[in-house]
Parts: structure tokens; C-alpha cells; sequence
RNA sequence: GGCCCGGUGGUCAAGCGGUUAAGACACCGCCCUUUCACGGCGGUAACACGGGUUCGAUUCCCGUCCGGGUCACCA
């Protein structure tokens, strides 16, 4: 087992120096959490914002779990939202492979070197030994930390099964440094003696992060704060090999609730489940971007970015130590924002295929009808039910004719609805100007308000309390022939 | 339970020894108005608690309480 001093020469030599370099390391589990997805920005935002790497490299090495095509979602929903690599499994780049099992030789090498430094030893303890037993086993106890390199080489040789344990020290404590936590210190003795290799040869978690980010020349760990407690094991694992620790910056959870965190497991939204609740991605990432992280100065009063003017302001300093609660209103209200900002034609490309799932009648303009919608909707998915009523008059009761503040009743409503009738067949130019201002001197001239006007006829003709824009608009989308056939049904309805 | 971290309105949050303690969402009211929205204006609502330090604590220290994390051959 003599080393070979030259590949680790070599793997140095590979590393980039001298730039920000950060990653995002999921597991490929199928779906992206809202939390996963916010690490995945602030890893990306420390990138961009200091003009460096941003590096994607996929932590597959849990046997039991690996999911079928979720490797795909990783780069769909990181090329959505625009949180682009420069570095990964599918483009490529100087310290690959980004895939960890490809890695596999590496960490057992690498592990190695630790055992030669002395910072790790090979243990043929039985499994059973720690785990299942009570709890009284000590880890410092264990006999193989003191073994005698002979005795190591013999039960090798001997084809014993065996793990590599750190060696962390009895004495002392370890202070690690985390950008937004500050100094944590830890006494060692709390610490145990972590499994870096595991007995089927592949490396743990923590072991090959470590590897990777160092061989990677990670510059800034952004990582959940689940890890914190690990981190001064970390730190032992750098200075066991002499290497530079890295800038640590630890999130702390995206909650459902104060007590637990969101978790597909209790039916909360994944990032491709709000996009089929009929959010966008740039709210979706606007609003996650402010869920434990605010801007600093002069901008601490803007809520509105768009990724570009994230990544400029985006300063680690800003980031929430404590967890925040995911609040799906407050999403909503983003939601609503965007919609509404956005170019009218634009906003009925996005709205069309919804109004089309209502409106299969094409007389009726898409386009027309998303220019009502725009400023009436805060989610894709509740255009449908607001816009049904084009297709088909809804059944209704005449008492909607009713309605106090536009003075109307069954008598009066009937006599606007026979007033207005022939105005409105008289009409030759069917466009939203003529309509109005046919409508407004009707009222004029009969001396009621324009709602005890309107009102009546905006209800003969979408059967609808409630609906996304006014008699005049609904009336020149839905055209003359059934506006005057609708008028009609809701004279009747009023005899 | 040990160790680690956190605690400003219901929610996200600014604040970093002296402020009338921002702002946003939600909620309520008013205005606008052809329903509903949009928009505009206004309102209710917070420093977990107890000790210190200080001329002065939301800000600093300690304790309590509450919440989270971690104690795996999972990540």
C-alpha cells in the first residue's frame, strides 16, 4: 500500500486558484426543494456577485436512493431558473468528474493519505460492536486506534473487513468559522470518530465533500445549517491533510411551520409543484431569494430583483441566521407582481394556454380576454374559473339582477336591459370606444347612474357576480350577436 | 439527555448603545370605480422573560424559557 506521492501532486496541480469558486452539490432525488433550490441561488448569487465559478457536481453516492432521470430535474430546474454552470457533469471542466460515484477511486486513495498523516485509522471493529449495541461503547476506547501498522497489515492481508475512521484528539477543542455564525468552538471530546470509509469502500458524506471541494478548490461552502455541528470535524479533515479550510457559510431551514422544516413528506411544495400551482420562476426565485436573506443600504428598501440586480446586490453579510417560514402569500403577492409587470403580450402568451382550458370558443380573443386578466390574477391556475362564463352563459338566478349599490332590482334591471337593447343592436362599430360611450349617454339620458346601467347588463351577459372586467369590455369580446342573445335570455328570466 | 445554533408584529424582515422601532405580505377602513380587481391614502399589530454592564439598552454579558440542529458505515 505505498502511495503514490505524484497523483496526489498532480490532483493539486489541477486546482484553481485565486477566484471565487462555489458549488451546489445536490442529491438527485426527483424534485427540487424550496430550500435545496434557495442554497442552489445563494451558492450561485457568491459566484456571480464576486465574478467567479459556479460549479454543479451531483452527490450520488447513496446506493439505496438513487432516483431514476432525477439528474434531468437537477438541470431542468437549474437552466429555468437561470442559475447557469460553469462547471459540471454535462459541460465539463478542469477538476471533473462532477459526478461522485466517478470519483469513487479517489476517496478511498485519498483516505489513505490521511491514515499515513495519522489522521485516520482502519477499524475491523464489528459493525454491531457500535451500533446496536447499547450506548456505553466509547469510541476513544476503540482498540484500532492504537493498533500497530504490522497488526493493520496482517488483518488486510488477512481480507478482514474494515471501515477508516478520523482520528480526532481526546484533548483540546476545535474553532471553525462560519461567515454568518461567527467563531464556534467545540471541545473534541464531543466529537467521534467519523466513518470516512465506509465497509462496502465508499466514502462518507462528510469525507467526500471534503475531498471534492478541496480538489475542486471550493472557495465558499454554502451548505444547510444541519451541517454546523459537523463542521469542526471538517476542520480536523483540513488540517489533517495541511489543506486551506474554506469560507463556510451555513443556511439555516426553510420551515413549514415554527417546528419543522418543509419536507415533500408532509406535502409541501417542491419548486416544479409551485410552477403547476401557477407560479412563475422568477417570482418563485425573487421571493425565495428574500426567505433569509435581505439586502443591505441603499437597497434595503427594494423587494423587486430580478436575477441580474441579485446578483449585484448580493452581500453573505445579509444572510438570516435564524429560520424563516415558507408563507405562500407572500409568494402569491410576488406572483401577482410579476404578472402585472409584465408586457401585455407577453403576459397572454403565458396566460393563453389557461384561458384556452375555459375558453374553447376561438371567437372569443385570448388575447383580449388575458388584457382583463392581467391585473385580476395572482395565479396562472385561477384564470380558468374567472373566464368560464364566455363559453357557456352560466345558469343563474334572476336575483343577481338585485344589487344595492347600483340601485337596481327585476324592474329596474328589465327596463335597462330593454333601453339598452336596441342601442346596442344599433351600433355598427363594435369597439370598445363606441360601446362605452353609447352606454354613458344611454345613462345620461335615462338619469341614472352608469351602475344601475351597467350593472343589469354586465350580469344578462356573463351570468356572474363577479368577473374579470367591466359590461363594456366583456360586451365587445363577446361580441354583438351574443350579447344581444344573452341580453335576451335575461329579459326573460326578469318577466 | 450532552453539545451547537437561534428568538423584533400572525409571516418575511430593517436595526447593529440614544429612533416616534423602517418596509413588505396578510388583515381592517376610506378614496377611485361599470362588478371584481389594479391603483392611492390611512389603521390595528412586535423587541420571549429575569438579572446585570452603562448616564442610557431591542442592540453588549449571564441565566431562564421556547424553538431548531446534531449525536449514522444517510446525505
Amino acid at each position: 500500500m505505498a502511495l503514490d506521492m505524484k497523483f496526489f501532486e498532480e490532483m493539486e496541480a489541477r486546482i484553481p486558484k485565486g477566484k471565487v469558486r462555489t458549488r451546489f452539490a445536490p442529491s438527485p432525488t426527483g424534485y427540487m426543494h424550496v430550500g435545496n433550490l434557495r442554497t442552489a441561488l445563494y451558492t450561485w448569487l457568491i459566484a456571480r456577485n464576486a465574478g467567479g465559478t459556479f460549479i454543479l457536481r451531483i452527490e450520488d453516492t447513496d446506493q439505496g436512493r438513487l432516483v431514476e432521470g432525477a439528474t434531468e430535474v437537477i438541470y431542468r430546474t437549474m437552466a429555468e431558473c437561470g442559475l447557469t454552470h460553469d462547471e459540471g457533469p454535462d459541460v465539463g471542466g478542469p477538476v471533473g468528474p462532477y459526478i461522485q460515484t466517478e470519483r469513487r477511486p479517489l476517496y478511498k486513495q485519498y483516505a489513505e493519505l490521511l491514515v499515513e498523516k495519522g489522521a485516520a485509522y482502519y477499524c475491523f471493529c464489528e459493525k454491531t460492536e457500535s451500533e446496536e449495541d447499547s450506548g456505553d461503547f466509547n469510541r476513544g476506547d476503540d482498540p484500532c486506534r492504537d493498533m500497530s501498522a504490522e497488526e493493520v497489515a496482517a488483518n488486510l492481508a488477512a481480507g478482514k473487513p474494515y471501515v477508516i475512521r478520523q482520528r480526532i484528539p481526546h484533548e483540546g477543542a476545535t474553532t471553525f468559522h462560519d461567515i454568518s455564525f461567527g467563531d464556534i468552538t467545540v471541545e473534541n471530546k464531543e466529537l467521534d470518530d467519523q466513518v470516512l470509509i465506509k465497509r462496502d469502500g465508499l466514502p462518507t458524506y462528510n469525507f467526500a465533500n471534503v475531498v471534492d471541494d478541496h480538489l475542486m478548490g471550493i472557495t465558499h461552502v454554502v451548505r444547510g445549517s444541519e451541517y454546523l455541528s459537523s463542521a469542526p470535524k471538517y476542520n480536523l479533515l483540513y488540517e489533517g491533510f495541511g489543506w486551506d479550510i474554506p469560507t463556510y457559510v451555513h443556511c439555516s431551514p426553510v420551515m413549514r411551520d415554527a417546528q419543522n422544516k418543509m419536507s415533500k413528506r408532509h406535502g409541501d411544495p417542491s419548486y416544479e409543484d409551485l410552477k403547476a400551482l401557477g407560479y412563475i420562476t422568477p417570482a418563485i426565485l425573487n421571493y425565495v431569494a428574500l426567505l433569509g436573506w435581505s439586502p443591505r443600504g441603499e437597497l434595503a428598501e427594494q423587494e423587486i430583483f430580478s436575477l441580474d440586480e441579485l446578483a449585484k446586490a448580493f452581500d453573505i453579510a445579509g444572510i438570516s441566521k435564524s429560520p424563516a417560514i415558507f408563507d405562500i402569500e407572500k409568494l402569491t403577492h410576488f406572483n401577482a407582481t410579476y404578472l402585472r409587470s409584465m408586457e401585455p403580450a407577453a403576459f397572454a402568451r403565458l396566460a393563453e394556454p389557461y384561458i384556452r382550458q375555459a375558453v374553447k370558443d376561438e371567437r372569443f380573443d385570448a388575447a383580449q380576454i388575458a388584457g382583463l386578466l392581467q391585473a385580476r390574477c395572482e395565479k396562472l391556475t385561477e384564470i380558468p374559473e374567472k373566464v368560464d362564463f364566455f363559453d357557456a352563459l352560466p345558469e343563474y338566478e334572476k336575483d343577481l339582477f338585485t344589487n344595492k349599490k347600483s340601485k337596481t332590482n327585476d324592474e329596474v334591471s328589465l327596463a335597462m336591459l330593454e333601453a339598452t337593447l336596441p342601442v346596442l343592436e344599433g351600433l355598427d362599430k363594435w369597439e370598445q370606444e363606441p360601446i362605452h360611450d353609447a352606454l354613458i349617454a344611454l345613462a345620461e339620458k335615462l338619469e341614472v347612474k352608469n351602475a344601475t346601467l351597467m350593472w343589469p347588463l354586465r350580469i344578462a351577459i356573463a351570468g356572474k357576480a363577479v368577473t374579470p372586467g367591466g359590461a363594456v369590455e366583456l360586451c365587445h369580446i363577446l361580441g354583438k350577436d351574443e350579447v344581444i342573445r344573452r341580453m335576451k335570455i335575461g329579459m326573460e328570466k326578469l318577466k
